[in-house]
DNA sequence: CAGGATCCGTGGGGATACTG
DNA sequence: CAGTATCCCCACGGATCCTG
């Protein structure tokens, strides 16, 4: 059994197209937004980051690296958006924003692991069949 | 310790630009290729019909419903030249096609399918954040 | 049947400048 | 410090037509 809809998958779930009553959400679209979310170029990056504990966002830019602040604000906000990650304003000055990973987060970063774990052990055969690939194209 | 690369993140490496030796090869670079093929719109859903049983063409166009043929090649072409899937030509008239999983789909599917058992979790989570979201926008 | 070739719109994401 | 605002590029994906 699918989980993912027969008819038209993920539509316009990101959008929140028609705001479903949670109850008739489908949870099919929602599987196929939180791969797109963490498929996405840098928030499992920022996930992982944060599974070691809370970060700033200046912290944050540093440590994933050639991110752009743009793309780490709407990145963040995503996550934040799914409660994947929290957000928290300390009122002070300079202003001090804390972002942590909430308990659906790291749940969801232990299976992104999984696919590190994955990667780790197919690593030899994704790389042979890249070869071959190039291999053919010429 | 991250399983992305400190500097450049996924970079190029789906298209393979500089061709390491596959030992020089950065793991990383492979783990964020492979979120970023799963996360694409249609590959999971793909892999999702492909662990019921081999499929040919047609078939699978018309199981992952409103995918368009030349996506549906495309699609299938990328995860044949990651390893995940096998394309078998039969030689008849007319041409018969036959997609399955390799074993390292197999597992990667595996995966996918805890992102599932997590929405199943976390959707009333998700939902809530959504519609908070939604809350503080409108 | 299983695609290849072509055209095109959308938006994810990079670069840069500015602000409370 | 932690963003917002703007401009721009191009890869992803959809539509349509054609073929061995």
């Amino acid at each position: 059994m699918p989980w993912y809809p027969e008819g038209n998958p993920m539509a316009d779930a990101r959008k929140g197209a028609a705001s479903p009553t949670a109850e008739e959400l489908d949870p099919c679209d929602v599987v196929r937004s939180i791969l797109g979310r963490v498929g996405d170029k840098w928030s499992a990056v920022v996930m992982d980051e944060l599974a070691a504990g809370p970060r700033r966002f200046n912290e944050l830019r540093r440590l994933v690296s050639p991110i752009t602040q743009r793309v780490l604000t709407s990145t963040l906000r995503a996550l934040e958006g799914d409660g994947l990650v929290t957000r928290t304003v300390h009122p002070t000055i300079p202003p001090q924003v804390e972002y942590a990973l909430t308990d659906s987060g790291r749940a969801l970063h232990a299976i992104i692991k999984n696919v590190a774990a994955w990667t780790d052990a197919y690593l030899g055969t994704v790389h042979a069949a890249r070869s071959a690939r190039k291999d053919s194209a010429g």
